[in-house]
DNA sequence: TACAACCAGTTGCAAAATGCAATCGGTTGT
DNA sequence: ACAACCGATTGCATTTTGCAACTGGTTGTA
């Protein structure tokens, strides 16, 4: 744990804690793959994280504040990953990230499609989804929606694509 | 050069680029800072990166096509790094970290202030910004603009915290 | 024209981070 | 009783990083 920062300018700081390749996406899998469990993380990510790395990662987003860890209480080993409020406000770095990447890299296009949409939807979308965040992750109260929820129509259009092929 | 990609997804895709501790500092750099030589990205740095990581990102960043390099017609050696319109469209990302960084970490106050005008602006400012990049990096025309540009707002803003401690 | 300062990198080497496969002690379902 | 699953941990090879010295060349100045 050597927590000297090379200095206090926000973007260095952030990226001392999440400049590397995979801690971003273990927040992308727990954002948008709803994404738990370690076993999960593990093994349904697109990537193939090593176990080493993920428990490795998973502590240093716990010792930044960015994720929470809880027993599960349906298996006494079992633990459950969370996003704080501090972690679900990374949606909007993921989000231009997914846009910038989408639009100069070779993105497959089942993988593309959350990112077009969540690009279309912009701010107001992001908004709609860090809600749901917080219900499912801080178990905050929502108000009442219509219809599918974001996390629900970004999967669908996934599955669409990925039916169509 | 092993650019064989861990998955199609469009975050993974950015981090493989850019998904270190330095290459997004480089970028920071020249968008904010103004930094065009590897000499003045070398030394006037905040963080203090090594000559041989520097010249290794540079070559990737140019690879990524991010960044160009011309020669500097005032002296042999010199070399001008420019960002391209890729590298331009990297901003929001970094407003969004720095966003971030400077609502949940111990951000100092100097290097913090163009991270709250930044985030206060929002997407107006970010593309006005934007613009600015295109003329000083691309040479893009502009249309006349009245007072200040954003660049100096920030530059003024920085140097007015650094003058009253 | 000598010379110091500056220029963009490169080199060698030690230390740290990463990636891989096997394994651990424990829990759960059959 | 036992196989499958659970969240990690361990040992080890490979890769990346960090540091300092150095290279070959250019520029400004005396």
């Amino acid at each position: 744990m050597t927590d000297i920062s090379r200095s206090g300018c926000p973007i260095n700081l952030s990226l001392e804690v999440l400049g590397d390749k995979w801690s971003l996406l273990i927040i992308r899998d727990m954002m948008f793959g709803n994404r738990r469990h370690f076993r999960e993380l593990l093994t349904k990510s697109e990537e193939g994280i090593s176990s080493n790395i993920l428990a490795d990662r998973l502590k240093t987003l716990l010792d930044a504040g960015i994720i929470t860890r809880e027993d599960d209480p349906s298996h006494k080993q079992k633990g459950i990953y969370s996003l704080t409020e501090q972690g679900i406000e990374l949606m909007p770095v993921l989000a231009q990230m997914a846009a910038w990447g989408y639009k100069y890299l070779p993105v497959s296009e089942e993988l593309g499609i959350r990112a077009r949409l969540l690009s279309e939807g912009g701010p107001k979308l992001w908004a709609e989804f860090m809600d749901e965040l917080r219900e499912s992750h801080l178990g905050a109260k929502r108000r009442k929606r219509i219809g599918p929820s974001v996390g629900e129509r970004l999967q669908a259009a996934y599955e669409s694509v990925v039916n169509r092929k």
